[in-house]
DNA sequence: TTAATAGTGTCTTTCAGACAATATTAT
DNA sequence: ATAATATTGTCTGAAAGACACTATTAA
């Protein structure tokens, strides 16, 4: 197949969508836009655009930027993370033609609140779970939750959640918002700084105790692993396994 | 942007890449194309072609079907697993135009020797490492190693490169060709049936000892665990830590 | 003073990995 | 008989998770 031309196949359109997630409240948030034009007019789905002559990887940076407007690769989204999460391209996906769109999960600390893209009617931040999403945006947004809630696992992928400097009760928070269950408390602190390369001291600690009393926390900022071992693993999840 | 029409854009060229592993001789192998035309030919590549009006995952399985003559669902192919890998699309990937390929990673059990598909000048299996393929296939390649290395650690996917019902060494074999080293036998059998789901007895043992001695082995076949928990853990992986 | 939180100590159970031992079979 | 292999046993140290405890701070 490989001797035919290109060219002689009939056009696909390509675009990238991004399940951009943070925790704000203590609760985990998926930024969504509402269409402002059809199909899917006044639905709310997640951002995305057309690919132009970029990388995948610069289209969805370039997408991130747009509709939260911020400054890509500066300030608050310097530190995103951005991955490659899968492509769906179901021939029926999008009504108007063939649409193949490459879905990236992105990371965040807490963001301000977006300002509206050009052609989008309203940007928000939504808090989880959500549904009624245009297009498959729902089976998207479900699995960029499955990769995220994996990979606190294994990396050190919930330091993306939190500022540049941190507590470990904050980085317990991203996993109770992420996992949906809170950790023990003492446990989970001494796991942490068990790991190696997970988390590295500053020497710093807060300026106040917890709102309702308590010590001052030392800060911690992240370190130079890039897998936990051992692993973080999820409480109980027999269901999980057949 | 999405108010844009689709069809304003420019187009983009779809095409499914395939890994397939398989083992041969305790060895894992590749299958590889020759390629029959420009660009790259005479090079060897990924087998690979042009997305039709299917989905992702029919054009893979079927791009498969046809490499290696085999139907498609029906015998050797049938227990063959496919799972998208990653989706590459540098704009200057392919000399041609703007191809963006949405790369699969298959697991097979030893299959025959392929034959050759249509415009391909020649297919075989390859024993890895493997290097100079074309396009950015060197590249996807090395993704769907990876992919494979890790998900034998928390999968029962080793169970896709044996035959229906194998022995816990012919299990072990597997883990050794695709990890690059030997697991120690007696802890190996241990843990593979304390995993819950991981294989199930079949009652029955194999009709002989070993080639060179030893009783004969017991017969399992897959379990209905989708995830090994405990998981099976590469040895000392300190290097990839950071 | 009271309540909340940070951080540490201890114990039990599970698991990984090293090593040994026994039984079975091809040659 | 000999060597190879399957399978099981035992031990040690790491790690997970339950629980308790102390110290510090806001209100």
């Amino acid at each position: 197949m490989d001797s035919y031309d290109p060219g002689d196949f009939p056009p696909f359109a390509v675009t990238v969508d991004v399940v951009l997630l943070t925790i704000r409240d203590g609760r985990l948030h998926v930024l969504v836009i509402e269409r402002g034009a059809a199909p899917y007019a006044g639905k709310w789905a997640l951002p995305g655009g057309f690919v132009r002559d970029e990388t995948l990887d610069a289209a969805a940076l370039h997408e991130l930027a747009e509709e939260t407007g911020l400054q890509p690769g500066r300030g608050p989204l310097a530190r995103v993370h951005l991955e490659q999460l899968g492509t769906f391209g179901d021939p029926d996906r999008d009504p108007r033609m063939r649409v193949v769109s490459v879905a990236y999960l992105a990371l965040a600390p807490d963001l301000p609140d977006p300002a509206p893209g050009t052609d989008a009617a309203a940007a928000r931040w939504s808090p989880l779970p959500v549904t009624g999403l245009a297009f498959d945006h729902d089976t998207i947004l479900a699995a960029g939750l499955d990769r995220a809630r994996s990979k606190l696992e294994y990396t050190p992928l919930a330091t993306a959640f939190v500022p540049e400097e941190f507590t470990i009760s904050e980085l317990r928070a991203v996993y109770a918002a992420v996992w949906g269950e809170d950790l023990h408390a003492g446990n989970f602190h001494r796991k942490v700084l068990s790991v190696p390369g997970f988390v590295e001291g500053t020497g710093e600690t807060t300026r106040r105790g917890g709102e309702r009393g308590g010590p001052r926390a030392k800060l911690y900022r992240a370190g130079d692993a890039t897998l936990l071992h051992p692993a973080l693993l999820r409480p109980d999840r027999e269901e999980a396994v057949r």
